[in-house]
DNA sequence: CTGAAAGCGCTTACAG
DNA sequence: CTGAAAGCGCTTACAG
């Protein structure tokens, strides 16, 4: 009669099945799994007592064809060798599933364009995007939000033309660089040097320029520069550079925690130097390596629940009102002094930022 | 006319849409994105034009209500803070994008029962699943199967009863144990320490069974044993109390190199121990940051890229023919010696186990 | 409070 | 090769 394939996937219970149990509609079924619906507890009840001995639950997928509603949030995350990406995922996950929602997870590549794929992820109609990547453009972001799509940048912010058009979170780059740059130039170190990522990622041009500035305000500038681009073959290479320099760095700032870790391995090991007494290290995104002993990485620590509570809540209030205008958030974090720099804290931070 | 509640959510564009452009019916413009389908090359032209212009993409939702494939794969992961999982989870979404499918991922509680929240992403009806948590009990497993869900463990087996009803992709937990526990033997080491994960999670088990089988047979046992439970915390605790034994251990083999790192860290800085002069250490896993210098962990490598690449097979065949027999894969990794542990590497294996 | 009916956007026999 | 029609499993006006 109903010429299956050959498959045994056993016909899934539905509402009909359900209906016909509790001697009632498949309408009455669907409403009493509706909250707020109207039905007479009654039914409800007799309904619930026929899906749960035939073990219903209501198909996601049919019901957002018609709610327009998926459920689904789509999250695009490139390097997941980052250690601040897992604990920024696992945290979105739990916190969105606790307001029912999932994530569809889309592997962005680490560099080139991922708009293709991206494109992919959308034709399962996910109620809201969060990119968590560089490499789906910002023109692809500005798109989706034309089209009603609520797009969230998470740790970084869009560059170029509409740039204001989208929602991002992000820490305080500019500022975390800014304390950073003042301290290190008040405890005295002469030749900074800055080891950073991906020229085109705004989390490592925005430490950047907030180091050069809090270094330019003590008249200090950047001695050495040099492109670890986020991954661990070019940091190694770029310390080897730095390190190898006829006027080599007495402090390095990398624009992530996984990037100075990998410095500081290249310090001690490739140039016996000890940390900090012969070079200081700093990092940014208090990753949890940061503050294993062996690393006690001083680093600017991203507010990561912030963060995701701040996207989470921007997701909502896009996906209740497409209309509603994107917002910038930029979430303060904190300075964290260990070990692997000699600096002070007595300077008071830099409000004025 | 079509009264929109007030959202802007621009009506997406069906298929309904191009054929009206393409002067076709919404048949034709189905069948012209179905590789195969019976469609007159210049038609498909037409609609892929119009299509084009459009912007028109099939709606997967739609799509899958029909045919009853989702396209997506639900994955349970527990323990993202453990570097080896966001390193099996990046290579599994990439993987299975190469071959069209998605991931609907579902954070696993650390322990405790994840059963319930599984049930819910049951709701989007994906193709298969696959377990790499701990938490979600092999009841539900079986469960899935009996359904005709293809489930695959990841990293894990199914213990108690059932065992066999569920396919799985593992390293070789025992033989990696196996062989530790001889060489560790052979090294000389007298009073070799077990650093455990969860007591219920099976690649603690299988690689403690195999070190002991391995240490026995050179007439060697266990001489300490204690629980980190996967995490910092209980590791950090179970260190302090093998290191203040008052027969201290001279080797400690951990369950994961997670666990090893920490170790490292504690016998270094809270006991002001020299790895390997003072206290030899080995991991499993190979996760990244074992290859780093600040550790250069001894450990059994997982052929991680091998077992995504199984456990993509299984659930290729599953999916194709859900009677097909569960399969228990068991894909053997290999022993890296490095500077934490003195052991020579003379010992040729244990093809035996 | 309830059921019959329309419809979400597709795929796929069915009959030309 | 093509179009009209049924139907996937739901939600939701609509009329009782």
């Amino acid at each position: 009669m109903s010429g299956k394939r050959r498959e045994t996937r056993r016909r899934a219970i539905t509402a009909h099945d359900v209906a016909a149990m509790a001697g009632g509609s498949q309408s009455a079924v669907s409403r009493s799994f509706t909250p707020g619906a109207s039905v007479a507890p009654t039914t409800r009840a007799r309904v619930m007592d026929a899906a749960a001995a035939l073990g219903y639950r209501p198909n996601l997928i049919a019901r957002s064809l018609i709610t327009r509603r998926s459920g689904m949030i789509g999250v695009a995350m490139g390097n997941l060798h980052n250690q601040i990406y897992p604990v920024m995922l696992d945290r979105l996950a739990r916190d969105l599933a606790a307001q029912g929602y999932s994530i569809l997870l889309f592997p962005a590549p680490l560099d080139g364009e991922a708009d293709p794929e991206m494109a992919q992820i959308m034709r399962y109609q996910p109620d809201a995007v969060v990119l968590a990547a560089t490499s789906v453009s910002s023109a692809l972001a500005v798109e989706c939000r034309a089209a009603g799509l609520p797009v969230i940048l998470l740790n970084r912010t869009s560059l170029g033309p509409g740039i204001a058009q989208v929602s991002s979170v992000t820490g305080a780059n500019m500022a975390g660089g800014h304390e950073i740059g003042v301290l290190v130039a008040e405890a005295g170190f002469h030749r900074p040097a800055f080891l950073a990522g991906l020229d085109h990622a705004s989390t490592s041009l925005e430490r950047e320029a907030g180091f050069r500035a809090g270094l330019a305000e003590r008249g200090l500038s950047v001695h050495l520069r040099a492109n670890g681009n986020f991954n661990e073959r070019d940091t190694r290479a770029a310390m080897f550079r730095l390190l190898s320099h006829r006027d080599p760095p007495d402090m390095v700032f990398a624009a992530s925690d996984q990037m100075a870790m990998v410095a500081m391995d290249v310090a001690r090991t490739e140039f016996g130097l000890r940390v900090p007494q012969d070079l200081s290290l700093i990092g940014f995104d208090d990753a949890p390596a940061a503050a294993w002993p062996t690393y006690n990485l001083t680093t600017y620590a991203q507010p990561v629940a912030d963060m995701v509570a701040a996207t989470i809540g921007l997701l909502m209030d896009e996906i209740a009102d497409p209309t509603s205008p994107p917002r910038q958030i930029v979430l303060r974090g904190h300075l964290i002094l260990r070990g692997s720099s000699r600096l002070s804290s007595t300077h008071d931070g830099c409000e004025a930022l």
